[in-house]
DNA sequence: TCTGGGGTCCTAGGACCC
DNA sequence: TCTGGGGTCCTAGGACCC
């Protein structure tokens, strides 16, 4: 198994379309310029860490240059290193935006090359055709490709055969593992754990009492064994979520609600253009204090109707507000989704009355594909997008066209 | 001066049914 | 009046990932 990852993806897309860039400190920020989600190693040399606040950044590196994050530019280049990598091999698993695996099985002998030529051969392949450089680790099982590719990165290449993998483990930290985070790594140190050696030869019975089943899976998985083979077809998604920060700190049930009708739309819309249907939304808010609270709404029907989900939000909102209180963040997720085809079992006709709106989001997406994303947008979400210019049409407008 | 926006999997506990 | 056990579904929360 082969694990491609792109080096400090965002930041080598924004230097391979402004190579004036090229070795200059690049941090990519979020969407409300708060926090740092992506930096060029030059920048991580000057110790900026993904998710740092800006202005401690910038008084750190403030010969680093800002860039506001792209991520329509970032996907399109995304498909290009994906395209690449599907000339190699039809068995392909897009792990993330930046991360793929490779079924490398019978490919030396296709191509007729050893693996290290294999994975210089993608390596070079894609830096001349999109400008990026990525580490590429080949292993038995995904956990060691991963680990392989981390521990060669930028711009490597590494090689981890069998009979090598204990010699492999034992340089790696037991943090450095995939799956193993700040909790588990703390609770790990405790019974002095500390390489992906040690953690490897664990014994079972004790691995099991500190970290479950995904424990033992993981340490098989370190051992050569393949417990998480490579998913070729990409799956029905377990959730579809549109979150924000709202830039600011709130009591304004208002503001709050324009959010939230902004995250429906966009959540909606994005079940329509996938033909994803959900039967519970999940609606939740941040407080001030970084707290969460959030309320779990079953729907009557599978839907992807802007009007039940809009309701259902509304309602929610009315159940979860408190006044006095101060927000920041908002979000709604979906849950328990399914397939527009394959929901035969309507009764009463339910979901017969949806098929309109979903006519109807079809439309909307069409539009704002075709003249840009919110040329159409729900009249409350205008109200905290006063820079998004075009047509606007009111919500409860939307429903009495349907 | 703090702190994004997506996702996944696992576990525990409650409700409900037979 | 008092007595089970097993199975499934759902939900909440934790941990982790990019």
């Amino acid at each position: 198994m082969a694990h491609v990852d792109c080096d400090a993806f965002y930041a080598s897309c924004e230097t391979a379309r402004h190579p004036e860039l090229k070795g200059r400190p690049v941090c990519v920020l979020s969407s409300q310029s708060a926090i740092v989600v992506a930096k060029s190693y030059d920048a991580k040399a000057l110790g900026i860490t993904t998710g740092m606040p800006v202005w401690e950044a910038r008084k750190l590196a403030p010969q680093a240059v800002f860039l506001a994050s792209d991520f329509r530019y970032y996907g399109q280049m995304s498909d290009k290193v994906f395209a690449i990598l599907h000339s190699c091999t039809p068995d392909i698993e897009i792990y993330s935006i930046d991360e793929g695996f490779m079924d490398m099985n019978g490919i030396r002998s296709l191509w007729r090359k050893s693996f290290v030529q294999l994975a210089d051969d993608i390596r070079q392949r894609i830096w001349q055709q999109t400008g990026i450089t990525v580490s590429v680790g080949i292993a038995n099982t995904r956990t060691l490709a991963k680990m392989a590719s981390e521990s060669c990165k930028p711009n490597g290449s590494r090689i981890v055969p069998g009979k090598r993998i204990d010699a492999f483990l034992a340089d790696i930290a037991v943090t450095d593992i995939p799956g193993v985070g700040r909790n588990r790594g703390a609770l790990l140190h405790k019974f002095n754990i500390h390489t992906a050696l040690q953690f490897a030869r664990l014994d079972d019975a004790l691995m099991n009492r500190l970290m479950g089943r995904s424990g033992l899976q993981l340490k098989y998985e370190l051992s050569g064994r393949v417990v998480w083979p490579l998913a070729l077809k990409p799956e029905l998604p377990k959730s579809v979520a549109r979150t924000a920060s709202m830039g600011q700190v709130t009591q304004d049930r208002q503001i709050v609600m324009a959010y939230l009708s902004y995250h429906v739309m966009r959540l909606v819309s994005e079940l329509v253009a996938k033909h994803l249907l959900t039967k519970s939304i999940f609606l939740f808010l941040t407080l001030a204090s970084f707290e969460r609270c959030g309320l779990q709404m079953p729907l009557e029907v599978p839907t992807n109707s802007l009007k039940r989900v809009m309701d259902a939000v509304k309602q929610g909102l009315v159940r979860l507000y408190r006044d006095g209180v101060k927000y920041r963040g908002c979000g709604v997720v979906a849950k328990r989704i399914s397939r527009e085809q394959s929901a035969t079992t309507d009764l009463f006709g339910l979901m017969q009355q949806d098929t309109r709106q979903t006519a109807l989001m079809q439309s909307v997406n069409a539009i704002n594909r075709k003249y840009g994303n919110r040329t159409l947008s729900s009249a409350a979400a205008c109200r905290i997008k006063p820079k998004s210019a075009g047509l606007r049409f009111h919500y409860p407008l939307i429903t009495a066209y349907c």
